[in-house]
DNA sequence: TTGTATGCGTTATCAC
DNA sequence: GTGATAACGCATACAA
């Protein structure tokens, strides 16, 4: 059969679609009891469901928010959609997920295609350098939270859920100076214009400056294993001193490891470790690794509660739009 | 401004809407290249979008899918959504993503949810021993796979993505049993009424049976740490001969691990230790350990290609149901 | 307390 | 080649 419309439950419970409309609304302040009861019997009889294409076109809103994550296989992307989730399902919104695979092309095209889809709000972890990308957005006026990372030039105006990847990383330099390291090797890997990998350079740099270290980055971007291996061992042949290594993101905590199994070396006798973002499994991983946590479900849950406050507003949603920085946790563990 | 429509840019273009429909659609087979390039010019003045509500409303297709996973801060589920999208996408389909937390109660109202959204196809990691939670997609027409479980009466004409479940734990056993162990621990932690791990303790079972080895499952359902460390030392105590344990999920190896750290056991020497889905991190954990692994993002592209099918059909979608069952591999490491 | 009629933006049918 | 117009299903202003 095909689907029951407003005007089917009307004709069957015999009452105007009006009527119908608003007992689907559940605006029952001015409706007959036996009324109501006929309605619901005949929404239940026809499983009868409002359709969401019509809602959406009749009113303002559609009651859908769209995501774009920088690549959902990455566990911070999950984490960060799940905390959006936990605050936005319950507030009657659904949840367009899109994963921009950190590339600016294909998150263009789905802002484009969000746009289209007249989402009522947005949630992205950006790629692009220049926020100029994502005007047609504000042009909008589509209420817009930015998670994670910034374009270099993003107004002031525009919401955004961070944590202090620079001072923590500047922290960081600081603990490792004063356990008696010399050096300092960052390990990056960053496939998008941005990344928050950026400010955890610069805090780095700046502690390595502050406390008299040498700081050397290794930027992987997309190198694999193999070449790492091969960095390192060109490395740390040339050092005095004590060297500390730094993966400035999860996924490069994974072939870190490897290349010091492949080299031979071992933490914290030959080399200090530090990670940002292991989600806990580093623990196992001989004594554990010293760790830098973020909290990307409570970033995702800041990020839609005000996108929901943006959402609610009458007039400018901007004028609403809240900038957040979240601390860092430092997870000790004597791999330093 | 207000967002541009068609009858903007027929206005603006001195043309009927029904020409400018025909060039959105890239219907250019009748039109003079002159009207064509008139409307190409005004669309991309007024940044115009279709809308997908109108559009939506009007065709049969909303061109969306809906996506329900069980948890999404798991990494099968992630990797999962991962390769249903990079299907859909370039098909042309956006995907609406939801999140049942392992709840029959939330599945039953995300299901409702996408219906009213009146979605084109829907994928789920199902949470319902019976199939009839899930009738009301049936008798709707919608295309439908089911992914990692299956509900016990589920029809032969449903389509569903699973893995060698039973299978592989039941030749895990044989290989256990070759390498000198007695007893087998079965670990589990099913918070749902259907689970991946139902099949994998059945497959345990059988083996041990045919091998002569002593099967004693632990199920964690929701216990914690201490509990689980509690029900090992127990356990271990009374037991003769070699033990294995055997973590028939990806989030129970953590647990297992704390526990072992507790209790201070070693493996392989104190026991041995297996493990489901770890997805490789375990590798770096003393010298890794014994996995069994499938490929989730391998089950989401199977899954949405069959949707895709099921969606392109004229007549009756579950004509093109396809039942697949991909194989687990087998990733040795001396923990066993 | 309930009903009638209009329009949201698009596509499809038919006319010119 | 192009245009006028009727739907799609719902919510609401306005009647009754």
């Amino acid at each position: 059969m095909a689907k029951a419309t407003i005007a089917d439950i009307a004709r069957e419970a015999g009452v105007s679609v009006t009527t119908v409309s608003r007992f689907i609304n559940g605006n029952f302040s001015k409706m007959r009891p036996e009324t109501r009861q006929r309605i619901e019997q005949t929404v239940a009889r026809l499983d009868y469901r409002p359709s969401a294409s019509a809602r959406r076109m009749r009113q303002q809103r559609t009651h859908v928010v769209g995501v774009i994550v920088g690549d959902i296989s990455n566990v911070f992307s999950s984490l960060l959609f799940k905390g959006i989730y936990t605050q936005l399902q319950p507030a009657g919104y659904d949840v367009m997920l899109m994963n921009s695979n950190n590339s600016v092309d294909e998150e263009r095209d789905e802002i484009s295609r969000l746009l289209s889809q007249e989402v009522d709000g947005l949630i992205i972890q950006p790629n692009c350098k220049r926020f100029s990308a994502y005007s047609p957005i504000v042009s909008a006026s589509i209420p817009l939270v930015m998670v994670d990372r910034e374009p270099d030039d993003q107004p002031g105006d525009i919401a955004k859920v961070t944590v202090d990847n620079h001072g923590s990383c500047r922290t960081l330099a600081g603990l490792l100076a004063e356990r008696g390291y010399e050096n300092v090797v960052a390990l990056s890997n960053i496939r998008s214009e941005i990344s928050a990998q950026m400010p955890r350079l610069e805090g780095l740099r700046r502690g390595c400056d502050e406390h008299g270290m040498l700081m050397i980055p290794i930027e992987a971007n997309g190198h694999d294993v193999a070449w790492l291996t091969q960095e390192l061992r060109a490395l740390t042949g040339r050092l005095a001193g004590r060297t500390a290594l730094v993966s400035l993101m999860g996924p490069m905590l994974f072939d870190t490891l490897a290349a010091l199994r492949e080299l031979g070396l071992r933490f914290p006798e030959d080399v200090g470790v530090v990670s940002f973002d292991d989600w806990r499994w580093s623990q196992y991983v001989r004594q554990g690794i010293h760790l830098l946590e973020q909290d990307p479900q409570r970033m995702g849950q800041e990020a839609a509660a005000n996108l929901l406050e943006q959402m609610n507003a009458d007039a400018d949603p901007y004028a609403l739009a809240k900038q957040t920085t979240l601390s860092v946790a430092e997870i000790p563990a004597p791999s330093i």
